[in-house]
DNA sequence: CAGAAATCTTTACATTGTCAAGATGACTTA
DNA sequence: TAAGTCATCTTGACAATGTAAAGATTTCTG
């Protein structure tokens, strides 16, 4: 049956562990579940990846920049709004890319084992983490707040938004599509935590 | 060779798990190698944990309650202080745990796949999470919100922490043990969120 | 005390990651 | 262009693991 030289069976393999993944779950996904979608042997995919570590981290790969170019379609798009509107927008995309794509934000954020030398991965979540400290820095402008204290306080701010996106899907994950509230799609409005601190 | 009848082979195999759990990581966990670590044949985990995701879950259960106590320590131990200071040193606890017990904080929050059906997990989350709520909730008495926005509110306080420990853990599998910067372990002062907000 | 139940072992099998060797197609170079 | 080299894919094999079934041993029960 050989069908050799599939053209570009990397990405391939990449679009049915995609499938697969989205399917089946992270802990569904296996190398030879990947080749059999894409019609190939079942040891295909250690020539182009490694492992299934490798394959588990070129799909992060795919997620950090999707996610990037996600958050970054939204801020452009509120680029006009008051500073503070913009960091909620832009918080609603970062909690509505979890919604949309589960599996992608697993990867990224939780523990699974991906293979973090890879340049690759290491530049996608890198450039994450670079747009994300870009959106919420100009906020701090004009309060004299020092360096320091300013980046805490830029960590804090996502922490937020990815505290709450992430107990958004482990709830997800227990009530298994049964209840599924809606109304916590939406992340409340920042201003809630000011109002907590006096 | 036969040692029949340990005693209390369930519990020792928890043990076990739980040692093999900190060497390996969760996906180093293997009921083969908790039998291997408790002296019994390879099978035997299968008769007191159904399956592989069934020990996980007694695990996670384990996790959360000792979660919860740690949590509860602490409430009670700053019981005579400001509400604010209360809520800020309750939060530290809370990153304490993950940095202590950073398998377990993975097994209650990583999408692992555990059985969320099992009724001691669904009592010991639910608790864990009943206490943060009975934590932040006497911040917002005299303030007068109304009950919905208060929930959000309470989520959201509990967002920031638990979005802070889960990416200083993130962080910390990445950098693998390399520059561990020790200054991140302590959760910044919330109110560096208030002045991002005015 | 005998039968039943619980506990653990042994055996067996399917799935999976991974390696090695071979087959096939494409590219290079003289 | 033709031979040789290399990349690509297949086939086959093996070890590790989860899990089920059947047997051995101990404890419990009536």
């Amino acid at each position: 049956m050989g069908e050799y030289h599939h053209g570009d069976l990397a990405n391939a393999l990449l679009q049915s562990a995609r499938v697969v993944l989205n399917e089946k779950g992270i802990h569904g996904l296996s190398l030879r579940a990947c080749a059999a979608h894409a019609g190939v042997s079942h040891a295909a995919p250690t020539h182009h990846f490694k492992s299934l570590r490798g394959l588990l981290t070129e799909l992060a790969v795919i997620a950090y920049d999707e996610f990037t170019a996600a958050l970054q379609a939204e801020y452009q798009y509120v680029s006009h709004e008051p500073p503070k509107i913009r960091l909620q927008k832009v918080s609603q995309a970062y909690v509505d890319f979890s919604i949309k794509e589960p599996r992608l934000f697993e990867l990224m954020f939780s523990s699974t084992p991906l293979d973090f030398e890879n340049p690759r991965l290491k530049s996608s979540s890198a450039k994450a983490y670079q747009q994300l400290m870009g959106i919420v820095h100009p906020l701090f402008d004009e309060k004299g707040m020092d360096e320091g204290k300013r980046e805490q306080a830029e960590i804090l701010a996502w922490s937020v938004v990815h505290g709450y996106a992430s107990l958004l899907m482990n709830e997800r994950e227990r009530s298994a599509a049964e209840s599924d509230d809606p109304s916590k799609a939406t992340l409340p409005d920042l201003d809630l935590l000011s109002e907590l601190l006096q």
